[in-house]
DNA sequence: CACTGCTCATAAGCCCAGCTTATGCCCTCA
DNA sequence: TGAGGGCATAAGCTGGGCTTATGAGCAGTG
């Protein structure tokens, strides 16, 4: 599969700590500068700059008696560095929320394909807007969202299931759909007519273990009917299941974005059945989110 | 500002070499198995996720004498991980194209956006294919791509300009259209009626300088009239100062999703102007692409 | 003209994170 | 009951990144 002789991205890729550092470089014009607000010292943000340039074998920054500017070069690895750092803003403000389990101010529930895909950006953008919120997250399937709001556990749901959990009132802030996607070099890849349902339920599919959400959709919407070719418990391993080959899935839009954009897997068009399903906030019945929830809920409208 | 207090990124995110190894512990199963693949020793491995763990204050591996796998909050994880090492991957990809400057056995010249935003995806996407095929990467502007090209100094260019350079032959690969953005606090922001040209053009906004391809097509669009309210150098420039609520910006799509994604900008609407301009690979007069250069240019039409 | 203040570079020394090797315990399966 | 795969612990090495101390180049100023 992967070789081993390819040593590894952690060899080949800077670590964080100088990416940030050219990120501020970029922004303040002067390594001293960027040392300063990071906290550290100027030999040590010139050194690391440097050692950087020499692991890329690029050139990134001008210096000069009066500071530093990006080359050419520089301002692309820049850009590519900024993607990084932003992945590593999402996963801080999730681990983050993950880790503060108890007395925050903030308790979200939600399922797992939302805490995934949509929280961090939502909790970034919050922490833009207030600082100072502390937010939780458990992440689990409908009915433990329910559970935990019920139980004043909670403060804000999010579920996305087809049906509202009783005792919660809900407003919907998105939609997403179940897609059909193979490998690239998958027959069905070049198929010209959409993809029929009685096509879909008589193939064989890498699918989400009966329960889970994406799987109780594509079963009402098949009637009922999808032939498993094996049976995943994550979002996660049936994706890397499609890419290797091993048959076409069927899953989130929201979970494969990223793999479509890169070709990983392809979309195949269906015909006549829509796996479309609603995403909702959730609280329980009368009880209006107020306060952080408010913010929160009115971040993931629009 | 940014608050000194907030101590940085890379202390509260694990490194690469962390999360790539969780990522193998995730799809193999074990800590052991994961160790042999990355090449380190089994005690290296445990000891590496046992520190992140720490770090993050959540357990990510249920161990057990047959194994280990993830715990919920460690899927979780794990899914977050994955977006920051897809971005190393690219960022890997990227800067490899740009140190091999010379004989490779593919040479791309790009304009900035698409060498930014888009390169790096096919480029990931090529070596899927062609895993030893070596990509030389220049980035310029049109003339610069234009240049390269009948030099025989490159393969094949990309450029996103108004008008195809004279000896070059092309297809258009994708849209792209500049939109308006603000901050969120921005009176626009609340705009209920789309935005006019008048308007825009009788507005002082952030632009990028005179020259470069987004401000050429906006001139032209309203007639030779933006009205800088300060110019700058650099997309980035440009999307940070935008971000800091300096006033409104015009930028690429393609620049900005993210931001928007995130709620760091929001889009004006525009009434009356249409901002589209065509993405395009180009070639020498004649000289259709073959080899690597024809499989990366059919990877980009989709 | 020299002084001040900004820039960056170099050198010497410290410290800790992460690696290795060596070992031991737990559990399962033949 | 022994073999084998799983994980943990302990001791010792190494290197990368930090600090402090110092010097040099350039701009602006009285």
């Amino acid at each position: 599969m992967s070789s081993a002789v390819t040593s590894s991205l952690a060899h080949r890729v800077p670590d964080l700590g100088a990416l940030e550092l050219l990120l501020a470089v970029a922004r303040l014009g002067s390594l001293g500068g960027a040392a300063r607000e990071l906290g550290i010292t100027q030999p040590a943000a010139s050194s690391r700059i440097r050692s950087m340039e020499r692991q890329l074998g690029v050139a990134l920054v001008d210096r000069s008696p009066r500071g530093s500017r990006l080359t050419d070069a520089g301002a692309l690895v820049t850009d590519w560095a900024r993607r990084i750092v932003e992945a590593a803003e999402a996963f801080d403000v999730g681990a983050q929320a993950l880790r503060d389990q108890r007395d925050s101010r903030l308790r979200v529930a939600a399922s797992m394909t939302i805490a995934e895909y949509l929280l961090p950006g939502w909790l970034l953008a919050l922490r833009a807007g207030r600082p100072d919120t502390a937010v939780s997250l458990l992440a689990g399937n409908s009915a433990a969202v329910a559970e935990r709001l019920l139980a004043d556990e909670a403060d804000l749901g999010f579920v996305e299931g087809l049906t509202v959990p009783t005792g919660l009132d809900s407003v919907v802030i998105a939609h997403d759909r179940l897609i059909v996607v193979t490998a690239p070099g998958h027959p069905w890849s070049r198929r010209r007519r959409p993809l029929t349902s009685e096509e879909l339920a008589a193939t064989p599919l890498i699918l989400r273990e009966k329960g889970s959400g994406t799987r109780q959709v594509l079963d009402t919407a098949l009637g009922g009917l999808a032939r498993p070719l094996i049976e995943l418990s994550s979002t996660t391993a049936v994706k890397a299941a499609a890419v290797g080959g091993a048959g076409p899935a069927v899953l989130s839009e929201l979970a494969v974005r990223e793999e479509l954009a890169m070709r990983r897997l392809v979309s195949i068009p269906m015909a006549d059945v829509s796996l479309a399903r609603d995403l909702r906030a959730v609280w329980p019945t009368g009880h209006r989110p107020v306060g952080p929830a408010r913010d929160l809920l009115h971040l993931t409208r629009a």
